[in-house]
DNA sequence: CGCCCTATTGAATATAATCAACCGCCGTGG
DNA sequence: CCACGGCGGTTGATTATATTCAATAGGGCG
């Protein structure tokens, strides 16, 4: 178990008990099969990819991490975005004749399926009208708007601090260090991700590493500053310095 | 009425006879008060804003257009979108205690207000899980990524040629002429929405009329080499000639 | 061990931002 | 009615930023 590793074991952040979604997940799965199906997806394979007709499940992340592709105009898959628990996949093909998008495994993960037609109905037996499916696709349509807010009028230092941020609070989320974590996906991933080249990439990691922002050794991320993370992310402070 | 107007008139495509929505507007308002509840919004007038509570419902564009703002880390407003009928407004808030975004009417509009707990239960009626408000708000995350996908990896041509490309179609869909419209929103505003200067905008308005790609006073657009258009938003036709 | 793929670094170039000036339209008010 | 002022839009010159092309380094995997 080296420095970077949890507290507990993966096996265990991994298990239904301590699943956020397990009011969900509990009542949409048929009794006999609690606590739903479970899904590994080794590295570098897809969970479901596009043109593929779409099933009728949402899709759980019980550990491991996915990015998303969606091919551009020119024909080349570009990365739209990244998904760690406790996220689902699959919300955007929902209704949909066949996904959009590809899932692929940036590491070993699994999931749990969720047939969506039984997590409608679990939102409808709620009283009171219980937001449930519903309120899980509106919160990620404000997740892309957010994200989509990013690629406009910043510059690359901002798009890059604000990744390395979100990163942390996912891990953060989870019960993980905020300030030690490894990157689950390549340079090129986050470039594609960030919209720059992957020598941009390289090259602000290079500039906050000389400003202290944090160190980044291969995959290894420790954050040092999140306060001057924060401020990139947000306001513009440009390069500053680069001795 | 000039070039530019519909071949019929304004209050006749507004009429909940042509709606392509009316099915569920139909089935989800009070019998009492179908049409469903019509809120006409002057330009320049907010359907909501954000911070402000969410109500319960969406709202079915009929007339009219809009545009998304949402607050940048920075404090200013972002256009995140534009929004044309057959669009729904305020999918986005739903579940959520207060809208994330602001819908400023971009001239004036009318829109049919619809209970989203009644849309919902209106899918629950039907036959087969017909998917209802859920696939709306799928659909609605399709959109967002792939509007996403535009902002990565493209230069500003590609973009404003994918916007006109984009109003195009919607005033097609909406049986208005391919070619010829009028631009609801000022050249700021689709700055801010493609994540570039109103300079540049301007440059490229200009660098596409001497391209004889569409012509673009004022207003009203004139588009005249679609394909050429296409050109430019798909694959990545720079600058070329600018004689 | 060696190859290949990922990542890094450098130099030159292209693209869009910034700063600044100017124009034309529109609404306001004298 | 016309003058004024302001806003939205355009254009130019310069600068900043990121891309492109190219070469090199380092790890992982066979």
């Amino acid at each position: 178990m080296n420095e970077f590793s949890a507290r507990d074991s993966a096996a265990d952040r991994s298990s239904c008990s301590r699943c956020v979604h397990r009011p969900l997940c509990q009542d949409t799965a048929p009794a006999d099969q609690y606590p739903g199906r479970r899904i590994r997806i080794e590295r570098r394979a897809s969970l479901y990819q596009a043109g593929e007709q779409a099933g009728e499940r949402i899709y759980n992340i019980r550990s491991g991490s996915f990015k998303l592709l969606r091919a551009a105009p020119r024909g080349e898959a570009l990365v739209v975005g990244f998904a760690l628990p406790p996220a689902f996949l699959g919300l955007n093909a929902l209704g949909a004749a066949q996904h959009e998008d590809s899932a692929v495994a940036l590491e070993d993960s699994e999931v749990c399926a969720i047939s969506w037609h039984r997590a409608a109905a679990h939102g409808r037996r709620e009283p009171l009208m219980r937001p449930g499916l519903h309120a899980l696709l509106a919160r990620e349509i404000r997740r892309e708007q957010r994200a989509a807010l990013m690629l406009r009028n910043t510059h690359a230092a901002q798009r890059m601090a604000e990744l390395m941020l979100s990163l942390s609070r996912c891990h953060a989320a989870n019960g993980y260090a905020a300030t030690r974590f490894r990157l689950p996906m390549s340079r090129c991933d986050i470039a594609s991700y960030l919209g720059v080249t992957a020598e941009c990439v390289s090259r602000l990691i290079a500039l906050f590493e000389r400003q202290s922002l944090f160190e980044l050794s291969r995959r290894d991320a420790t954050l040092l500053d999140l306060p001057a993370l924060q401020r990139v992310a947000a306001g513009h402070t440009p390069a500053e310095v680069q001795a």
